[in-house]
DNA sequence: GATATAATTGCAACTAGTTGCAAATAGAAC
DNA sequence: GTTCTATTTGCAACTAGTTGCAATTATATC
C-alpha cells in the first residue's frame, strides 16, 4: 500500500468524524493514522505503543474510548480471534470474513458475500438483519484436519 | 426442567470428567450443580457466586480454570452476546444459534441447523471445518427494523 | 487404612480494560 | 484574537480475569 494511500485512509476516517459533529485531536489523528498504516488486525495495546512512539503522553483511556466509538460508528471492526483480546482494523471495502483454526491459529481470508444466502433467510425467516460485515468462524484448517483426525485431549494423562 | 434432569446433567458431565482422567473435586461438583441447574447462559461471576452460595471459600480462579477446561473440553459452550462478559452454558443436543439485536438486546433462538448449508461449503471449498455448535450473530431484530429505518447516532450533537 | 504423588486448589500479586471526575482544549460565536 | 462552553483528555482508583507457586487433596497402589 503506498504513502498516499496510508494517508487517504486517515483523512478520510478524520473527515466523517467532523460530518458527525466530533472533535478532531492530536490523539484521534494519531489513532486513525495507526489504524491507517497497519496491515493487519491490531490490539489495543499494540496500537496504544505506535500512538505513544509519536506522542508518549496520551493517555490509554483516550484510546479505549476512541477504539469503542470508531466502532459504534461503524469505522472500524473489532473481533476477538480467540487470543485473549479484540483486534482492531479499518472496516473497509469489499468486506471479507475469517476462518480461524484452533489448532494452528492459522486465519484463512475468505469473501465478504460468503454468507449473503444465509443473511437473506434470516431476514425472510426471523426478520432479522443480520450484520455480515465481518466474521470469524472457528475450526480446523485443511491441514490440521489430515494431520490429526483422532481430537486431542489437552490432558496430561493422555499425551 | 424436573430435579431428576438437572441431577443427571451434572452426573453426566463428572462422568466424563472422571473418563477423561480428571478428578471429582466439591469445587467442580459445585461448579457443574450451577451450571446445570441453570436455565440460561450465566456468567463466570454469576457462576462463582452460586458456588460460593453453598461453599463460601471457592477461589475465583478455580471457577475461572475450570470453565476453561469445561469449554476446552466441549462440556461447556461459552460466548459474547456484547454484554462485556463471557457467558457459559451446558453444551448439549439438539445444537441452536442466538441472534442478538443490537438495539434492544432482544435474542432470538434459532435452529442448530441454519448454517449447515454454509459448513458444508466452507468444507468443500476450503477445506475448513467450522465449528456451527453455538454461534451468536448481531444485528437488528424486526421490531428494532421497523421502529428506526434511519440509523440512530450516539453522538450528543444528535440527540 | 496408610503411603505416594500428580492434579487441583487457594492465595496473592499482577494485567488489561473501565469509570468518574476535574482540567484542558477544539471549535463556534463574536 | 478573545471568550465561551461542550467535548475530550488525563488521571487515579477500580474491576474482572490471569498467573505462578506453595499447600492441599483425590486417587492409585500396596
Ligand atoms: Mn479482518
Ligand atoms: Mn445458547
Ligand atoms: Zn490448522
Ligand atoms: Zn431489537
Amino acid at each position: 500500500m503506498s504513502r498516499q494511500k496510508l494517508t487517504k485512509i486517515r483523512t478520510d476516517l478524520l473527515a466523517r468524524l467532523v460530518e458527525l459533529g466530533y472533535r478532531v485531536t492530536p490523539q484521534r489523528e494519531l489513532l486513525l493514522s495507526a489504524l491507517g498504516q497497519a496491515d493487519k488486525h491490531l490490539s489495543a495495546e499494540t496500537l496504544l505503543e505506535r500512538v505513544r512512539a509519536v506522542y508518549p503522553r496520551v493517555n490509554k483511556s483516550v484510546v479505549y474510548r476512541n477504539l469503542e466509538l470508531l466502532a459504534q460508528l461503524g469505522l472500524i471492526s473489532c473481533m476477538d480471534f480467540g487470543q485473549g483480546h479484540v483486534e482492531y482494523e479499518v472496516h473497509h471495502h469489499p468486506h471479507h470474513h475469517h476462518l480461524v483454526c484452533r489448532n494452528c491459529r492459522a486465519m484463512l481470508e475468505i469473501d465478504g458475500d460468503a454468507f449473503a444466502d444465509i443473511q437473506r433467510q434470516l431476514l425472510e425467516r426471523y426478520g432479522f438483519a443480520a450484520e455480515m460485515d465481518h466474521l470469524a468462524l472457528f475450526g480446523l484448517c485443511r491441514k490440521c484436519r489430515e494431520k490429526m483426525p483422532v481430537q486431542i485431549s489437552h490432558h496430561p494423562h493422555s499425551l
